[in-house]
DNA sequence: TCTAAAGCGGACAAAATAAGTCCGATTTAA
DNA sequence: TTAAATCGGACTTATTTTGTCCGCTTTAGA
């Protein structure tokens, strides 16, 4: 349905309130108190964030997360890609099988393209934007 | 998860052949043969583009649908929007009490100035686009 | 060295959404 | 009058998303 799932935007919270804390150590608790997240689920969100290596993860008693780098250099497809993976369109990209219109198709290839010219555009929305234009910011 | 619904592949492909065989009268049971798809629920997809007037219907026997209007004046977004009602690209902004966490939402305004822009897009990117590029072009 | 606070990850459950089906009603050409 | 269509509501099924549970490992600090 053409929709943001949740868990992007817990990461969008994440990495927002990471960036506003100076890059500080915060632990999924912290985060999931304030802006009140499930902790288990956003605990799965900064797992595949670390993964991706979009931030650093401190194992044991006081550890948490940490920005791996600047928001500056962070754009919308890095945190849609790192929390589900390769952004298709369709399912037919990634299990062709699974469509009982592959055969005869006639769509295929203009859904393609659009496919591209979105991943176009989520490689150029920096996440910075979302600094700039959050509500708590700090001016 | 951002993805095309199988309802809207199911009505670019109905208006792209629509497009083809020169705005003949098509009906359900047609299309739904050529294209392998269930025929109830196409036929709730060209129900649906025939309320929003994207084509036209014939009622009793021999009838179908028609275009209303050459794919050159539609875009992608009439369709979207035809099909699943306004693009909204997260829930909060049909229902805010849904969201748990819209009271302390940091990510709002940023997320709705990218919807915006998806929106610009889907009104910039025009049906036409997809005679040229489909396989069964006639040229 | 022990304990508590953290992340890790697999399995599972619940909820929501999407996809598909069924059926009776209406419309209309032949 | 009949058959071929659309219409639309109710329903079921399948899939995906969201959320939960639990035992594991890691590590700072008492």
């Amino acid at each position: 349905m053409l929709r943001l799932s949740k868990r992007v935007e817990y990461a969008l919270m994440a990495l927002l309130h990471m960036d506003e804390e100076a890059d500080q150590v915060v632990s999924v608790a912290e985060l999931a108190d304030q802006y009140d997240i499930p902790s288990d689920m956003l605990g799965k969100v900064m797992q595949a964030l670390a993964r991706s290596g979009l931030v650093k993860s401190i194992h044991g008693a006081h550890g948490g997360y940490q920005l791996s780098t600047s928001l500056d250099n962070l754009v919308l497809g890095d945190v849609l890609e790192a929390v589900e993976g390769p952004f298709r369109l369709v399912k037919c990209q990634e299990t062709p099988e699974s469509c009982d219109q592959y055969k005869v198709c006639p769509i295929r290839e203009p859904v393609l393209a659009i496919q591209n010219q979105l991943l176009d555009y989520l490689a150029s929305f920096e996440l910075k934007t979302f600094r700039e234009t959050s509500k708590s910011k700090k001016i």
